[in-house]
Formats: structure tokens, C-alpha cells, sequence
DNA sequence: TTGATATGCAAGCCCTCACTTGCCTATAGT
DNA sequence: ACTATAGGCAAGTGAGGGCTTGCATATCAA
């Protein structure tokens, strides 16, 4: 279990949440060439996977397998444990 | 340089930002006892120092210098790069 | 000035994390 | 059945982060 900090705490996994976000539903392999061709990683099939792993450990992304393919979701949800955390308010000037 | 996502990934600085949050202006040594006392943290001076420079390194936290105590004020300024980044939308079914 | 208080700096240790490499499983096509 | 495709598992490595320890600096009080 990943909570949600350690799981943004990563630029390539903020990357992925940022391509599914544009385009949901994609498949490993599609989202490894989305980074290299239009974020210029040069990352293994398996660096990715382990990502999507702890985004989906963390409730982030969902997953629907289909075949022999797996298709990611994001899911906002758990984002609502930071910002519900420190309720914005104008500091408090001593 | 620190970014606001790796700042926040560490309880110890979560538990900072809450109880500035809770009490703002505190100095080092009363956010460690706090921190002891109501949270059952034991962890040095210097732990928690690092943490709060790690947090106003990354904007999360002001200070303000008066004599030989240095007051730590919270600013939530900088979550909004991350409430920003994703956009809560619905999720697209396919 | 002397001593206590409040904080800063720096080196070292240990553990976690991101990434790679190598091999394995399962599904689809011919 | 054979081959290619899509993905998973596990061990190993290198770098960074959290924490401690030890010493140094600066301010206030007597």
C-alpha cells in the first residue's frame, strides 16, 4: 500500500498521471511511447510498469485487463486526502 | 530547490504543517515538543530542523528571524501546483 | 563576561527508491 | 504447434533521503 504523497513524489509518474489525464484508457506500451516520444524519457517497458504499479497501489489509476492488453485509469479521487488536509486560509499575521 | 511533491512526502513534515497550520508563528523548539508530545515523536533537534528547511524550500513555510528565535509560518501557496496540475473531471468510460 | 538559550553547519550511516537486466507467463495470430 | 505480442516477477545496483552525532554561532540574562 503506497499512500498518495510518496506516489506524486515522482516526476515520470506525475508524466503518466498527466497523459491519462489527457487521454484515458491507454495500455503500457502506449504510454511508454508517449514518454519517450513526447517527454523525451529513455525508460524500460519496466521502469514504467513498476510506476503504474505504485500509482495504482496509491488508488490513482485503475486497471481493466482484456486480453493479453491492460488498460489504465486515472483516478482523482485520492487527491482529495491533500487537498482536504490543510484547509486554504490566509495566514493568521501576529 | 525543493518541489512542493516531495516536500510532502514525509509524515514527519506533514505533522509540521499541521500544527502550523493549527497554531501559526511557532519557533523550532516548541514544533518539536509538539511534536513529541502529541504525536509521540522522538526525533532530534536538528531532524526537525532539516524538515522545516526542507518545507521553506520548497515555499511551504515562511520564517521570520526576531533575536535568537525564528518564527515558521505556514503558506499554502504552493499547493496549488498540485489541486492545479489534474483537474478533477469524470472519468471517460469507454 | 559568563553562562544558558535558540539555532546552524557538516559529516557519516542506513535504508528506501528508481532503474536495469534476465527470465517467465499468457494471449493472439498464422 | 509455432511465433510474436503484452505484460509480470525477482534480484541487483547506484543514488538520494532521513536521521544522528558533534561542534559552532548568535542572542539574551545575570
Amino acid at each position: 500500500m503506497v499512500d498518495v504523497f510518496r506516489a506524486l513524489d515522482d516526476e515520470t509518474r506525475r508524466l503518466v498521471l498527466d497523459e491519462l489525464s489527457a487521454r484515458d484508457g491507454q495500455t503500457l506500451f502506449e504510454i511508454c511511447s508517449v514518454l519517450t516520444m513526447r517527454h523525451g524519457l529513455s525508460l524500460t517497458r519496466q521502469a514504467i510498469s513498476q510506476h503504474l504499479g505504485v500509482l495504482e497501489s496509491a488508488g490513482l489509476v485503475d486497471t481493466e485487463r482484456r486480453g493479453r492488453s491492460k488498460f489504465h485509469y486515472f483516478n482523482p479521487e485520492p487527491l482529495a486526502e491533500i487537498t482536504g488536509r490543510w484547509p486554504t486560509r490566509k495566514r493568521t499575521e501576529q
